[in-house]
DNA sequence: CCAAGATAATACCGATCGGTACCTTCTCTT
DNA sequence: AAGAGAAGGTACCGATCGGTATTATCTTGG
């Protein structure tokens, strides 16, 4: 197939075309199990161009991650500054959360599923997985304290273990309760944190 | 290397030490990283002798994990009747997690590991998972209904959370936080289904 | 003590892996 | 119009993949 006409081919174009493509695959089928030789054909591009871009297929996969990781953290921040702030905002993030396992293709955390599917192999993909996470972290613990929480950091920790412990629990189990199991559990840390939230719809 | 001389060479030995090599290169590196060449080599024993007792290299790592969920199984059933029944039963499997997540070696859930390594692939790992969880969740309700918690149910999908959860952000963070953090959840859960149990330590 | 069976060692199979070289075609700028 | 550079197509590289065949060696039951 020839590249696809009525889009401008320019450089950062392939690039974004070749990210897409590769991302997509990666998290549908694991990163070991796609080669370069698919993505380069599913871009309707080839090998040499791939490797004109990025370094090797970490330095893709690398790319990839974080780019994704980019994208996960403005999703969440725009879906937080839809909400007042207070307690509703942070149970807002696990509606947005809930929402994301209903979806089709939802195979959990693509950050989380690429260290798993890399371990062993260079630390790269878990350094950025960790700091994936820690990112997590300070979003959370800025919510908590506009929420008036005044030590938000355990509190914090406790809500990203509940968000990761939904989305492996969704991507492996066939129904979808673990978003909504997630947000009252939410809604438990919150009323044992926050001042005068105990009453939590 | 020849075989250890000392051991019995049975069929089943041969095939308890290729399932315990396995499971471990598995385990540490993930099943797309490691070869039937390496296991076998690891084994000290030939491809042929692999194959003679699994039928392909994913009936291998079917085997593996069957045994794994097992194992994982038996261990927690082990440590949850060390404890008397009640609110104190359900904390101890997660100072049993705390515990494990400080070992060395420890890499996360080798099942949860496992069906994001094949995603894509076949359809049986992520079936294996998937009933590995719900086994957790009838270990759960089991010690929730001792509890005297009347609806076991969602409180035991709830913790099922915290567990995987505790798992992935251990695995991937550098400190050991999420063991106790994970138990404080529990105790949340806990003060909150079960009768008389407002006060933990 | 000997035959039967299990095992290890080795080589091999086609396919695919990540990565590179060569050459043509296309697009854009000047 | 023309040249520069980016992209695609194809073939290739050594290595490794899962899986098989052959053969010699070793353990064990009768």
């Amino acid at each position: 197939m020839p590249v696809k006409r009525g889009e401008p081919l320019s450089p950062e174009n392939t690039r974004a075309r070749i990210l897409a493509v590769a991302a997509l695959a990666f998290y549908e089928r694991g990163v070991h199990a796609v080669g370069v030789n698919e993505i380069a054909e599913l871009a309707g591009s080839s090998k040499l161009t791939i490797y004109r871009y990025f370094e090797s297929k970490d330095g893709l996969v690398e790319a990839v991650l974080r780019q994704r990781s980019e994208r996960i953290h403005d999703w969440l921040e725009r879906g937080v500054e839809a909400v007042p702030p207070g307690a509703d905002r942070v149970l807002a993030l696990f509606d947005l959360l809930a929402d994301w396992y209903r979806q089709a293709g939802f195979h959990g955390c693509a950050m989380v599923n690429a260290a798993a599917d890399t371990r062993g192999d260079g630390v790269a993909v878990l350094g950025l997985t960790r700091g994936h996470l820690a990112r997590y972290r300070v979003l959370l613990e800025r919510c908590l304290l506009e929420a008036g929480v005044a030590e938000p950091s355990a509190p914090a920790r406790q809500l990203l273990i509940l968000i990761e412990g939904a989305t492996v629990v969704s991507s492996i189990d066939a129904d979808d309760t673990a978003g909504p199991d997630a947000r009252r559990l939410a809604e438990l840390v919150l009323a044992s944190v926050v001042p005068s939230a105990h009453d939590l719809h």
